[in-house]
DNA sequence: CATCTAAATAGAAATGATTTTCAATTGGAG
DNA sequence: CTCCAATTGAAAATCATTTCTATTTAGATG
């Protein structure tokens, strides 16, 4: 994603294009696996003297709501996070080992909304699919 | 499901059926609802006069890895359980207002399993598919 | 039924990721 | 340039979850 239609989706979600902010999208950018906050603070202490680890939650979170960012549901309960080019697809099979991102095209959602809609009467406010396992790489070693 | 038929699947796990254990798997098939560790464990502070928080955490994940209680992902993060009666659907619809779990039939764990073999090679270790929304109970009110 | 062993437990303490607080700073619209 | 809302740092709090260790118990076996 280039670097200007982060400022102008940024403006749109009235989020401020702060430098930290800037440098927190591109790390994600730059990285072909999730990362945890403390990887992107890591990463980040290098190039401000002053970072704060919050300040990492804070946007990261506010990234999330402005769609900019996926979060990733992992098998051990932290947070992580992958800028996914394709905004387009919301699913992923992640690689548990190696952490690779790999988008699904197939999606549910057409399905299970006419199932939860038909059966059961409700709404769908949001749908989690994601298929944690090994990647090709990871699976040969 | 029946007292009984927990007592088979226990000693096939080599879980003991002990006092504390079955009261947890009783609390949580009487639920019509998902439960969180603190709500089970208030529960059973009535009958048990020394029954600790650890306990009710260590038992629930055994019962997970031994298939007779699905945990599920909230959004807010925190841990749930649920027994659901019907061992074959691994999907729910979860009502995120009143905690009421509802099968999901559809599984797109054959398509997945296709698009992740063919076109990425990987292999799969495990997936989720959690839709939160209302019921139709809580979409009225 | 008595014995024995691995499994289970309580209770306290530790852990550690995540969140909150609040005063100080800063981006960017006008 | 000014100003206000958004952002931030630093410290402290939160709080669900895990660890530790000594003690107890389930249930297999004789």
């Amino acid at each position: 994603m280039a670097q200007s239609s982060y400022l102008n989706e940024l403006k749109s979600k009235k989020l401020k294009a702060t430098p930290k902010r800037l440098a927190i999208l591109r790390v994600l950018s730059a990285a072909s696996v999730y990362l945890g906050p403390q990887e992107i603070w890591e990463q980040l202490k290098k190039d401000f003297k002053k970072l704060g680890l919050p300040t990492v939650y804070r946007n990261l979170e506010e990234l999330v709501d402005a769609g900019l960012v996926s979060r990733i549901i992992h098998p051990n309960r932290r947070l992580y996070y992958f800028l996914c080019e394709n905004r387009l697809q919301h699913h992923h099979f992640i690689c548990v080992q190696c952490g690779k991102v790999q988008d699904i095209s197939f999606c549910a959602e057409a399905q299970l909304l006419q199932e939860v809609d038909q059966i059961y009467g409700g709404k769908i406010l949001s749908h989690t699919l994601q298929v944690n396992g090994l990647c090709r790489c990871c699976l040969k070693h």
